[in-house]
DNA sequence: CGCGACGTTGATTTGCCTCAACGATTGTGG
DNA sequence: CCACAATCGTTGAGGCAAATCAACGTCGCG
């Protein structure tokens, strides 16, 4: 079922980084599916198979793993216009190493490995939007990764918060921890701490 | 300069991918510029701008980031038929986040931003090359920013001579001790640890 | 040969974890 | 709609892994 509403804002998406004529914005729109994801439910579950990629039309999903002792490791929080999925079992067609979870109730456009790489064949020209696509994200997960190994807990707090004005209005502090890879005990502590200051 | 010899490498690596014309491959290999780098000398250079991709032909790299206090974390090793660059400032012809100094004596093949956006155009499949390499990228920073995140300092060390097996030889220890994200007197003391069970 | 790079060991400190308890808020089923 | 449970954030006491600071032996290379 397409919704045309909400289609518009993945064609939007698109059309303002590569041209497209109207019969490539409908094989886009058919492509993709729409879905409502309640608060709480999962987009994607850890261990399954089947995977999707969703782009983010309206809410908000955090995106973690969970770690052979049961403890959740949040790799990124997803808001509109962002793209959620694990890519690693999304190209693979192996069990995904991680869960997308819905912050609140959302909506997202779904496709599957299939129709995506039908997709993809009939607009050639989506290959470069993706390849450009994934090189940002690898590029934000790079930052990532050198921030966590380079940077104390209260810098990385502070380069979030900046980056996310109002995320802490939105995402309960024990998800920040997780992000901050550290326990919600030592986030408290460590907010006591810079009120001090 | 093309040494026909080293680009048959690059070509073959291209090749077993994608089918290629003959007409291809020699746009390729002549795109592509050989560079030998002694060891201890820089391919690429933090806060520096005019920044390369590479293919590793023969030799070691270590890629690390020097953070604000001095320290360098090692992001990643690369070995023969790898990619060396800095993905971030290669796309935005920013200033490089990433040193990449050669372990021994090695060859790599160049190409700058210009010369491989115009390769693109000439050769549209190779879209779809990059697109699954970068990914291919993405799911490695993946798995590695989940594993130091969650594994502590010893399954990290295992993981990672497991993956390389002899990469102990090759690389010093301090600089496997960055990759961990420990310091040098960390490591040593762990290894002994290790061998008292 | 001599110096610098590398690895080891020791003593001490520190930042975050662990375990535990508790109040406030949210949400839910009867 | 209320009562109770679950979730969330805070605080405290104690522990631990790695950092820090320092000293020293070895090796390889210029």
């Amino acid at each position: 079922m397409i919704d045309t509403n909400f289609s518009k804002q993945l064609i939007d998406y698109i059309a303002s980084r590569i041209s497209l004529s109207l019969e490539e914005s409908k094989l886009i729109a058919e492509a993709y599916s729409i879905l409502h994801v309640k608060k709480k439910d999962y987009l994607i579950s850890q261990d399954k198979a089947g995977n999707i990629e969703a782009f983010v039309i309206m809410g908000t999903f955090r995106v973690f793993y969970n770690d052979s002792k049961g403890l959740e490791h949040v790799l990124y929080f997803a808001f509109k216009d962002w793209w959620v999925g694990d890519i690693a079992s999304f190209n693979s067609g192996e069990l995904s190493m991680l869960n997308a979870q819905a912050l609140e109730d959302s909506i997202v456009f779904t496709i599957d490995p299939i129709k995506k790489e039908k997709l993809l064949e009939q607009i050639p020209q989506l290959e470069k939007l993706f390849r450009i696509i994934t090189q940002k994200h690898l590029t934000v997960l790079q930052k990532r990764f050198l921030l966590t190994v380079s940077a104390n807990v209260a810098e990385r707090y502070h380069e979030l918060i900046q980056r996310h004005p109002g995320i802490e209005q939105l995402v309960p502090q024990h998800q920040i921890a997780s992000y901050l890879g550290i326990l919600p005990e030592s986030l408290s502590r460590m907010k006591k701490q810079l009120l001090k200051d």
